[in-house]
DNA sequence: TTGACGGCCATCGTTTTGCGAGGCACATTG
DNA sequence: CAATGTGCCTCGCAAAACGATGGCCGTCAA
């Protein structure tokens, strides 16, 4: 998968998935990666920024929680503000893959 | 529209165009912006660089073309090897947007 | 005739994004 | 004990688009 299409689409993604309830980092990259069927590996260097910017725009939030064996993880929820981010978001994206598909023609 | 989300679709879009026929630089601008109805105005600066880059991979060929009013115009037409990428960068189009849809849910 | 406008080419520096590599810490398993 | 897996993160780099800018030349109205 050419790395240069999905710039863009990550914030997209994060928060669709994000509406499906909170998630964590590695949580994600897995769910990623098995619903793909592994053609598309989301990476860390790629990931954590992106939280961290929805975060800091308050589309998400971020909390810690202790798992039984005592080890951390960090949670991230989706915000009333990223919902409709992400509605405007699907908008866009809908618009977008309209156009090019204009150029490009109907799917084979 | 989001221009992060175009990054890596404009190749995509140039081939496309110039499967159609040979086009120059200005008449591609006003042909994309014409036919999203101006929602997406393709910039120079997006332009040239990629249509440059498209032909040092000889994905496309360019001759100065000279008008009645004696005026040049530099045109840009797709090269066999560029219709061959053409094809290749469809499927992977496709097989992007029905990543992106997977999360994102079907089309509202 | 001069000046604004539009056709037409192009580059430059900045910003944004993803990538690869790396680092750190702890748990489980062999 | 060591390797693997879980889990967080940052840094420097490359690629691409953007906005701004520049230049050249016709044409047409003032």
């Amino acid at each position: 998968m050419d790395r240069e299409l999905l710039k863009g689409s990550t914030p997209l993604l994060l928060l669709s998935l994000l509406c499906e309830g909170p998630m964590y980092g590695y949580q994600i990259i897995e769910t990623v990666r098995q619903r793909t069927g592994g053609t598309y590996t989301l990476k860390e260097g790629a990931l954590y920024p992106a939280l961290h910017k929805l975060e800091a725009t308050e589309f998400i939030s971020s909390y810690w929680e202790t798992q039984e064996n005592g080890r951390e993880r960090r949670y991230y929820a989706i915000q009333p503000a990223g919902e409709a981010f992400l509605t405007a978001k699907k908008k866009e994206w809908n618009q977008f893959v309209d156009m090019v598909q204009a150029f490009v023609g109907p799917r084979a």
